[in-house]
DNA sequence: ACCGAACCTTTCACCAGCCGGAAAGCTGTT
DNA sequence: AACAGCTTTCCGGCTGGTGAAAGGTTCGGT
């Protein structure tokens, strides 16, 4: 089987500790490797198999990493559990969704919430129309700033490092209308900044039209994007653009008040 | 500040590696506890703070943890990503929320979707009304098996010695109606697997009243109890017996069919 | 049935890297 | 200003981690 994915090896000066290894063996699983054996995790992570069989087996003993029938092994529930308490994930989720699913029950369009980690998006939660949907935004899936409107609305509320190594960066072009030049781009963000919310129309694929609108933190900081997915000649997408910034306006409002209650998501 | 919960110290012989520490410093958080001081991590993981400092860095640089504004420590976005490729979690979620979503829509009343673990049971997706939400069933978190109508169901099904440690340990009572008796729980959880269904009826408090039944995995196995709960007074619980079984025949026909096309979650 | 390959598991002796007490910074508080 | 609580750094002693290698097992091919 070959590797669609280039190998996860590090060698950082702190690589050579065990904790760094154990970490690099539970991060080779990603979507399409969900499942691994001894040998596979520890190929995959450069850990020495021998190594790796004794950090495995303190990982599974805890259940951090559980074994299926045939003896592969795969996150387990216990890992899922504590990271069920992650605040930026799912304390957030657990706060928007039913302001998603409001959107989503008005509309029929796919609903996605994201936040920033670094110079890339990460999917916390969706409602997908199922009639209709495209496998891509997978929730936990990582993927690019500068093409849909989530991504565009994070950029331009990121601090001004993440935003200018992003337009240093390459601009990956997905369609004729992705946003490559970086002073265009640049543009782009100023507006998102000042009119609240961004519009990608077909930057991603030539189907699909995002509206997309900042969620704010306690502290008046962007802390997510809530964004609506339509076909591109469904409707007007500036008819949708009201509804997605009152919704994620609603849930920024909730989140102020989850905050004065005591238990503050951020 | 006095902890609700005793300390999670553990002396086992395996416990002195330095991966049990780590993963005895992840496993201090849970609902209630989610951001933590260094020094509360040392202490409530019984790891010397200079010893949780040096772990706590190389899984904060890693991105398992995260540190907030005031310095404390929190679960990272990062372990979450990885923790949303657990099979039994998250790709048994991500199959079964759209009928969940369905019942939900058909009844308003709470939907649960939970997995045993052990001798608990781990809540893995809800659908709740907002008018009406109970906080109780906090998703990602562990309950008892002998008091719910999702927790019967799994129960039903578990393995002999699971079943046989559960009957024998003490069975907490939460009103008048939950079972404490272990032959007549034993003869409940026989109705369980010939009728295919359980019902609680104000066993885990007065007002409401569970529906469940099994999921089962493409192997045949219960993998996992679907319910619907309502308020004793609303509605004949009978009514809701066949759409609660019907969903989870078809959550588990869909597994089936995932469990054909390769990506086989169980 | 036989063979070979690939994988999983276990052992062992050495030494790299960890452990943890102590003390120095760094806040914020009385 | 002194204090209390938390975080960070340092370093000697030594224990638990490391990786090669060998035995056991399961599989697929001929």
């Amino acid at each position: 089987m070959t590797d669609p994915i280039a190998e996860d090896a590090a060698d950082d000066e702190a690589s050579r500790s065990v904790v760094s290894r154990a970490l690099a063996i539970i991060g080779t699983f990603h979507g399409g490797r969900e499942r691994q054996s001894l040998s596979e995790l520890s190929r995959n992570s450069g850990v020495p198999i021998a190594t790796a069989y004794r950090i495995v087996q303190r990982l599974a003993d805890w259940g951090a990493l559980e074994r299926d029938e045939a003896g592969k092994y795969r996150i387990g529930l216990r890992l899922w559990e504590v990271a069920s308490l992650a605040p930026r994930s799912m304390g957030l989720q657990r706060i928007a969704r039913p302001y998603m699913q409001d959107l989503y029950e008005t509309t029929h369009y796919n609903v996605q919430l994201a936040v920033r980690e670094g110079s890339e998006l990460v999917s916390v939660e969706r409602f997908q129309n199922p009639q209709y949907r495209r496998g891509r935004p997978r929730v936990g899936g990582r993927y690019a700033l500068h093409v849909t409107a989530i991504g565009l609305v994070l950029l331009a509320h990121a601090p001004d490092e993440v935003r200018e190594e992003v337009l240093a960066g390459p601009l990956k072009r997905y369609t004729e209308h992705t946003y490559t030049d970086p002073a265009q781009l640049r543009r782009v963000l100023a507006e998102v900044r000042s009119h609240g919310f961004a519009i990608s129309d077909r930057q991603m694929d030539l189907d699909h039209v995002g509206v997309a609108a900042p969620v704010f933190g306690p502290d008046g900081s962007v802390v997510a994007a809530l964004s609506l997915v339509l076909r591109h000649d469904d409707v007007d997408e500036k008819n949708m653009v009201h509804l997605v910034r009152v919704t994620a306006n609603g849930i920024s409002r909730a989140l102020r008040k989850a905050g004065e209650a005591g238990r503050a998501p951020v």
